[in-house]
DNA sequence: ACTTCTGTTGAACGATCGGTCAACATATGC
DNA sequence: GCATATGTTGACCGATCGTTCAACAGAAGT
């Protein structure tokens, strides 16, 4: 029976997201893995290729979920700054509701090779110009000033991250995160001018902590006893 | 002599960075350690105890040095925001010169165990202790608004992402992306109300896009020709 | 009843894994 | 000249790596 087919198919990424994320890609043996599903390697390379296939389709999926939750939001006639704020909400939920699969992905996709790597390189590419240009129409609106492109990979990490310290138990919810970041992100976090304003921070230089390795003799060596 | 041991240490230290950043931890074989350092196994195991150690020293590295110099400003008698911004120039500073060992740290420091794990884990669980004091003290002193504790994870993930993306022939030096990016944190994104001010984004209520996996009967499966 | 299809087992493969060790080379101290 | 320190070599260890395959069980089709 079909289902049968695909039902065990997903029990082993299933386990292999559980074990590539704890014990990482190459750290995890195809024994371990047959272990943890219950099956014999036969069984399991009867539904797989190979053990990078199963890398693959971890690393695949989501993205390919997020970029089609993209295009969704692109097909509606939204503000540009209401949809980069469902963006957000719709990132973070995917992050918390596949957060191993995550991990996988972002410590483990560099042992993925030839086309495979190709691939995924290439969603995880559309992805990023998708929210940089969602953040480019919030310019083009008038609600976003314009800001260096550079600051696209910022807003990314500031979300991204999450998947390194999210928690099932936290109080809040995924998209109550996202809400809190995204008013973070956009009204940033000086506290609003109340009667003088503030002279602009730039220029007026922090302090220099000086490069490193200079006045210590060998400051990276822990073993000078 | 005394230099030569360290420098040889070093250069171990250095090739490993390279190899394990490339084919990650459990992906970089011992053999390929030694070929690349020009060592046979013997040598290398005289100037080192365990592969596992020069990971730990990989990722331990760089944390204690964001650290001594987090404690270093915090000796230093300065506005809370000129700290801040500080930081922020001298760990993207880091990032910039040690990408390799710090892509090595995030993508493997799952692969340490015992206090060699405890001890990386604390460093940098100290660290973002110190950058969120940080962030405390511009609430303090009323330059920051009170925002919710997680914004701090968020703020880390602005900047610790760039061990991703950032290239050394980039246009831009680190402290340049470290100054854009707190700029871009501190005064948002938004652009600054010109006549009447926009009504809160909160409670506008961005669209559902809608649960994952609902109407299509098999969406996760690409194997379906 | 017999063939076919689907799913599974576990032994076996050559390769590679991290780590050890006796032997050796070179330099330093006496 | 001889003993000792310091580095280095490469063969070798048992274990594990990812993958293959002949054999088999059970259900479905005819």
């Amino acid at each position: 029976m079909r289902a049968d087919r695909n039902a065990t198919r997903e029990r082993i990424l299933a386990a292999a997201g559980r074990l590539f994320a704890e014990q990482g890609y190459h750290g995890t043996g195809v024994d371990q893995l047959c272990k943890e599903v219950g099956l014999g390697k036969g069984a399991l390379y009867y539904h797989l290729d190979s053990k990078e296939q199963v890398l693959f389709e971890l690393c695949r999926r989501n993205v390919a979920e997020l970029i089609q939750q993209a295009n969704v939001l692109e097909s509606h006639d939204l503000p540009a700054r209401v949809r980069l704020q469902a963006m957000t909400r719709v990132l973070m939920r995917n992050i918390a509701d596949h957060q191993q699969e995550w991990q996988v992905f972002f410590h483990n996709f560099e042992a993925l090779t030839g086309t495979r790597a190709q691939t995924v390189r290439r969603l995880r590419d559309r992805f990023e110009e998708l929210v940089g240009s969602m953040i480019g129409q919030c310019v083009t609106e008038g609600v976003f000033r314009s800001v260096h492109p550079i600051v696209v990979k910022g807003v990314l990490g500031f979300f991204n991250y999450a998947y390194l310290w999210y928690r099932q138990d936290g109080a809040l919810s995924p998209e109550e995160i996202a809400d809190i970041f995204f008013d973070a992100l956009a009204n940033g976090l000086a506290a609003p001018a109340v009667a003088a304003p503030e002279p602009s921070p730039r220029n007026v230089g922090p302090p220099n902590v000086g490069p490193r390795n200079v006045g210590s003799p060998n400051p990276r060596s822990e073993n000078e006893s």
